[in-house]
DNA sequence: TGCAAACTCTACTAAATCGATAGGATAATA
DNA sequence: TATTATCCTATCGATTTAGTAGAGTTTGCA
């Protein structure tokens, strides 16, 4: 299950880029668009603006812009940065990889294997769709 | 991410599946063998069983059994008894849909679009594969 | 009949995570 | 220097997770 965090992070990037312009949006305006509790969107643009895909600006005038390139970045990297791991199991984790203490061997093990599956599939999904793309299917 | 509790259903389903006869085992067998503890395994058998994929025999010889249908439900059957949505979002799941209290228009949620996809991929992974199949590759 | 084996069921708990909220610090603008 | 808006730390209640404890029930067997 996707947390409210990356959801609502993702809402936030989706109404940023939707935009033409990266010019500074105010927290309080994407908050009521988005229907996202102003406090926990903070801490969520935060995090975006540290892990380099968001500017932010202080001031009058000010709030969190698009960075140009995050257009281009793939919503697997927007996702590990919100919600971490995309495997379902650390032990097929590309990123976050961790050994099973309940398992010996990771080759014998039936939800190792499945899980690779869908792992792969769901990246392939992830890694291929920009910001850009994601936005794309929709008006406004 | 995989609780624990579906990961060691599975695994349970598994070590019963890899036996040729469907003959009652004891919990404290399987787990040993796989690892797990105990008391929890005890409740995730049982939850199995209510589900119906599991049979039990109590008392002396008794033990957990495989239903012999079991072996060709799909690996998505059990996961929504143990883990419940295979969505990761309740707005695309198929069994346990629910909508978004901030999402005025599904259809123009990208969030709601991107993992419309994510689903179907992993939907498509787990109907396909059986518990027969889950178990096909590997030894022992 | 009676005992032991093994599942059944209810209840409880410690720890972690989630989804926020509060409030002050810092920086930019006018 | 006053205002605006992000930055940052700390806290909190509710829920979920991963178990544990222990008594109850059914079955097989001597």
């Amino acid at each position: 299950m996707l947390s409210r965090k990356t959801k609502y992070g993702l809402k936030a990037l989706s109404f940023l880029a939707r935009r033409e312009h990266n010019e500074p949006v105010q927290i309080e305006v994407i908050s009521k668009a988005e229907n996202i509790s102003q406090k926990f969107l903070e801490s969520i643009l935060l995090t975006l603006k540290k892990a380099g895909y968001l500017g932010a600006k202080k001031g009058k005038g000010g709030g969190y812009y698009l960075l140009e390139k995050s257009r281009n970045t793939p919503i697997a990297a927007f996702y590990r940065v919100l919600e971490g791991p995309i495997a379902m199991v650390p032990c097929v984790s590309l990123n976050f990889y961790e050994k099973c203490e309940d398992c010996p061997d990771e080759d014998l093990c039936s939800v190792h294997n499945l899980m690779i599956q869908v792992r792969d599939n769901t990246l392939s999904i992830m890694e291929n769709t920009s910001l850009s793309d994601f936005v794309k299917n929709q008006l406004t």
